[in-house]
DNA sequence: CATGAATGAGCTTTCATTCAT
DNA sequence: AATGAATGAAAGCTCATTCAT
């Protein structure tokens, strides 16, 4: 209890399957309120509104506004990786085809959550230092999914890089790029036409 | 440069160089505090003791607190062109040379404001719908700058590219990677491995 | 008159019953601040202590400061309407009889209230447009009371009036006398010799 | 010095002509700023912006803002009392004709200054103390050149009225009408009409 | 005398948080 | 567990007034 410490967010509530349901559906209600109206934004009562649940029951919950925040995060990064399991993206042998699975896979997804994407860039800045300390944790084992298929290309030299870890950390951000810079883009490309352009510049880069 | 901008932020003075004076002021110190406490948490109080002038001062200066953001946004283009032009990259006549030298130039540049670059994706959003235009605006005709580059590379068979302009999108997007995911590669890479990894990535995905 | 009034007034509260108490509780409260201080002249501090609500409760049951003035207008019509009612001035046959008691109550009326008077004539710019608009509908009503009797009394030829709804906006005019031009008299005159007055320059103008 | 206090505004500047003429430059712009938006809605800005002094100089003649006021109230009182002079409606014989006369001069005058008389009505809470006092004489003697008229009338007979004083309070308060309910008539009758049946009841109300 | 930049108290309003029911 | 009324600190912004030039 002492070392464990705030490894998630605190409830009064007793029973623990309620606070799991409670707590996934205002991380995923808050999370489309946030996108659209930011962190700071978004009042308690509009979160309370979004969410469906009285203010002062929400504060069973939770015991600062700053744990709704982590509550978004903690939902994304459920439905993020659960999403990515789905697809078999690391049964694929060929590191050249495996790193394309897995950078059209997380294009698509991005794709689909690019508010989120967005939204998680701005509002980190928000999280309590402790929490951020494991969000930064969860990015960083992300990244290394994609340092261990670079390094295992590099091996059979089908990739051409210097530093995997580095290279990889690169392909996570470029994989940002639509929700990040999207809106200079629009009007120019069609959607299909960034993700083709967007695999076509990661593939390229390793090869 | 004097006549035709600052059309944006009004103000109640009438002296236009204490006017261009205080803004650069307001844009510069308040840059500071917004990186660290950013836009929404920092309070007009705080800017106020932040760039020394008193509140009732400062609102002959803006109208709103919107102003400040954009008297940022105003301030960093100010340096930020001011420094580019400063070293003559557009005299190389090597596409290859002339691009390295401009992504030299910026990472360097970047490295040093490395907290605006951040800054400046995580407050667009309250930026006014017009003032945001404008930053749009400037940012592409940047872009515009790295796309003749390339333009003229692609021309000469140096550089194997599909599109230049979204070439030309990734490569400043990438620019700012050190700020924005620089958490991630602190501690296991020095400064100057960051930025000659950067440049190697860059270089290699144009040709 | 529980269902159809109040739409003018929005609160944040839900409990309808606790709406109606706390604005009628402001209404009265702050109408005897106004009187004393003007509506521009007390600060919302100054109404929650008032009031006995606090800053952040009183703007559950308003909106914005204007509201107030609009708790305070409907107070005043409430109370008004509701004393004329009580005595059946309307059920007197006799037209000057009719008038000479409604005359009378309405001067005991205005006397009791009369920082009230005085209040509606100096805040009603105040008011926002809309509420206005009712303010003036229920004053015309108010009026068209006295037009009846004048009406009724100028076909039996007891009242020589050229233009009944004229004279009895004259009339309802002259009963705010006290309220607008009291400070003239007092020294000089008594209530009771003021109202007595009063009573006989509004007789002999319509006979 | 001591005794005379604060029968005027005060004022920085020696120039005793200077002075005058510019407390009626103030006074009378300010009255038509005041008239919009109210005393207390007009700011020392836009009063400075009204008058064509700049603020700091409008302070050389004035102390406070309810300087303004004053020199509002002073201004109108010269218009008004100059106004009357200029017609000799002090030379008729006849009570009746004369009261006839004074009344629909009066009539006439408040019409033209029609924001004026409602000014008055609605801004004499903020006049300091001192000045009110002054103000109110000034009435009181504007009230007494109707009750002398009605006092001689009384006399010989051709007036019905018990108290001569009461009743000129009243015809003063009467020749307010169309200031203070204007509204409610705007639309039934023209503005001629108006005055028509004003001087038709005032002079009924005597006889 | 005139100018207008500077001051800071005070204004209206919002909002995270608590607590009686 | 759930409700929502109550709290008050703090936010953005205005404005009468001063004072150096």
């Amino acid at each position: 209890m002492a070392e464990e410490d705030r490894k998630t967010v605190r409830s009064q509530v007793k029973d623990p399957d309620l606070i799991r349901k409670r707590h996934l559906q205002i991380g995923i209600k808050a999370s489309k309120l946030f996108a659209k109206k930011g962190y700071a934004g978004s009042s308690m009562r509009e979160i309370s509104k979004a969410t469906g649940i009285t203010i002062g029951n929400l504060y069973d919950y939770i015991t600062k506004k700053e744990d709704v925040l982590c509550l978004v995060f903690d939902a994304f990064y459920s439905t993020w990786t659960e999403n990515l399991k789905k697809h078999g993206v690391f049964d694929i042998e060929d590191p050249a085809e495996q790193l394309r699975a897995a950078v059209r896979k997380m294009l698509e997804l991005v794709h689909n959550y690019q508010d989120m994407a967005l939204l998680m860039y701005r509002e980190s800045k928000h999280l309590p230092k402790d929490f951020l300390k494991i969000t930064l944790q969860k990015e960083t084992e992300f990244i290394e999914c994609f340092e261990k298929i670079l390094k295992k290309g590099k091996e059979q030299k089908v990739f051409n890089i210097s530093d995997p870890f580095f290279a990889a950390s690169m392909i996570v951000y470029q994989i940002s790029f639509e929700s990040l810079r999207g809106w200079s883009l629009k009007g120019r490309y069609t959607d299909e036409e960034i993700m083709t352009y967007l695999e076509e510049i990661i593939m390229k880069s390793v090869t």
